[in-house]
DNA sequence: AAAGGTATGTTATAGTGTATCGTTCGCGTG
DNA sequence: CACGCGAACGATACACTATAACATACCTTT
């Protein structure tokens, strides 16, 4: 289930986050770098600031935390990076929430399933192909050709889960 | 899959849309007598704009065509009305286009899953037990516990896709 | 009739996202 | 180097979506 580099899908609470930042600001270089799109010093920041925690975060929650870094900044500077950074594959767009949330394993066209804790915020991405299978099985049925899947699930993240259990 | 009531899942651009209507009337009175809720004027006209046709439909779009009947409407009174339709399951709230769709099988506690046309904007409703399953089992192999599922699947619907076929 | 809850009206405002235009930057070409 | 071109960014204004807060009307029960 999910990916298959043996991380668990909810990082817990002790983990070594600086080391998610920095893997996957590697990982939009990467895709940068191979596909000659330019990771600007603008949406590098939006990327880091979107990555300051596994919770999906607004757009004007990031205008505000960029002002504080680079002076008063408008909404279209930060949509555009947020277009930029969501049509590659390096962000990708809550709906539910209206919020952004990085992704972890960057990469053209994938649109992923997330879990999204109604306690705390965390989200967490899954991959999962049987799931992808199911659901486009299910939809050929109908004579229906998918395009792009929007998958997200609320509900209590293991660890809210196991203190709601605790009262 | 889907619905065992042996409906397309895409109603054809033929059918007697009339009768969609006032069976989804019927479905909200049924459950507002069921269950000692007052189907108001106001929540009835909301339904029925509702399902003046098979696309979703925008709050504000809502609005103009309430106002059009009963004169200047603000807001909220719309979006009253569209919070007791969706907390009874008699109206789906679509999150990709922020815009509501009527329920073909109203009642509580379903999310539906939905297959939108990004070319004519029609949706259709799905309530298929085995992708449901399938996104269940997947996502309590991360310890998640879910409580609201949101899917919903843009691209080609039977009849956008045959004329794109013949172009 | 009085009381209390539900529903609606009304005004103002919060929150989210774009259109448009002008300027700057990076980069290849003559 | 000067030029030209497209991508990126800055700035202003605006459109669209949703809710807070308070007043009034309605309906039901006593
Ligand atoms: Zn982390
Ligand atoms: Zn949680
Ligand atoms: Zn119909
Ligand atoms: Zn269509």
């Amino acid at each position: 289930m999910g990916f298959d580099d043996g991380e668990p899908v909810f990082a817990d609470k002790g983990h070594d986050h600086a080391q998610c930042k920095a893997r996957a600001i590697s990982g939009a270089e990467a895709i940068c770098l191979s596909l000659d799109l330019r990771l600007t010093d603008l949406r590098r920041q939006v990327l880091e600031i979107i990555w300051s925690s596994h919770k999906p975060i607004g757009a004007y929650d990031i205008l505000e935390s960029l002002s504080a870094q680079r002076g008063r900044v408008a909404p279209p500077t930060v949509y555009r990076a947020l277009d930029f950074l969501v049509s590659h594959g390096i962000v990708h767009r809550i709906e539910t929430l209206n919020a952004f949330v990085g992704c972890r394993e960057p990469g053209p066209d994938h649109d992923g399933q997330f879990l999204i804790c109604s306690d705390c915020g965390v989200a967490a991405e899954l991959n999962d192909p049987q799931m992808m299978a199911a659901v486009v099985r299910s939809i050929r049925h109908a004579g229906f050709q998918p395009v792009r899947q929007t998958i997200e699930v609320s509900g209590l993240c293991p660890e809210c889960l196991e203190q709601s259990r605790g009262e």
